[in-house]
DNA sequence: TAAAACTTGCAACATTATTGCAAAAATCTT
DNA sequence: AAGATTTTTGCAATAATGTTGCAAGTTTTA
């Protein structure tokens, strides 16, 4: 069973305790987080700039993934499967729950084609769904 | 012909010249706009705050929407159906080029519908489609 | 274990966003 | 059309968010 340093390890970076902590907050978590949910998390309190990079940092290697948001937020979530460096795979789609704020990955959800018109080349396609959670419904 | 003036009165809103110079920045315009390009426009001086508080007001009565993005900043652009307050329609999808930065509302491509996993109930859905658009291919 | 490479935290700074309130402008009323 | 009412604006202050350089501290390499 693979672990934080493992994966750390497995993408070539250093091992560190922020670098632990902050990977293992989202393996922890169901659905995603943002910055300020990481930055506020009690049991962190490493500095922000700190944070900052070890998001861009899993970002570039492929270790999490940047979901689209309308809220002037970015939120972050575990690539679930295998992301090569700079190729991301996340092409599932998201889920925010208007109850409860929770993100989800979806991912067995893929995102759908979509017929473009002349002229218009696609390269990556993001699909957001809100609506109301298996948690939250009833 | 529908002007300026008529959107914001349509919308019950009283005609000031903040409004209707950003509405209008939003009808000679193409594509998307961020609130940095509503401020640096040479043309329009007015507060950071009234732009602010300019863009949630169409934002509320459905004259613009939102469109989600993955860079911490977010997009505005004109709702091109009837939109109601509170109940917009813009379920179309948006195109980000990659080499030109421009947004695009593909007003004629409709958002599919995808079937989400047991108890998770979808009340709007967001699809944004990155590549290069007709400006730039070749 | 020492040297090299990388990561962190601090400080300073830049940008972006929010709120209360008084002045100004737009709308309503007669 | 002029004053009363309502709405909007701009300023000031404050908060939140994001970035960069650099010295000190860690991790990795050999």
């Amino acid at each position: 069973m693979e672990n934080h340093s493992d994966i750390l390890k497995r993408n070539g970076l250093s091992v560190t305790e922020s670098r632990k902590k902050i990977l293992e907050l989202f393996l922890d978590s169901e659905g995603a987080l943002a910055h300020a949910d990481i930055e506020k998390n009690t049991d962190v309190a490493f500095d922000r700039v700190t944070v900052y990079r070890t998001l861009q940092t899993f970002v570039d290697k492929g270790i999490i993934h940047q979901i689209p948001t309308t809220d002037n937020s970015i939120l972050y979530a575990l690539c679930k499967h295998n992301c090569q460096q700079g190729h991301h795979h996340d092409n599932h789609v998201h889920f925010i729950c208007n109850s409860c704020d929770k993100t989800f990955c979806l991912d067995d959800v893929t995102v759908p084609d979509v017929k473009l018109p002349k002229g218009f080349t696609p390269a990556q396609a993001a699909m957001v769904v809100t609506g109301v959670c298996i948690d939250c419904k009833g």
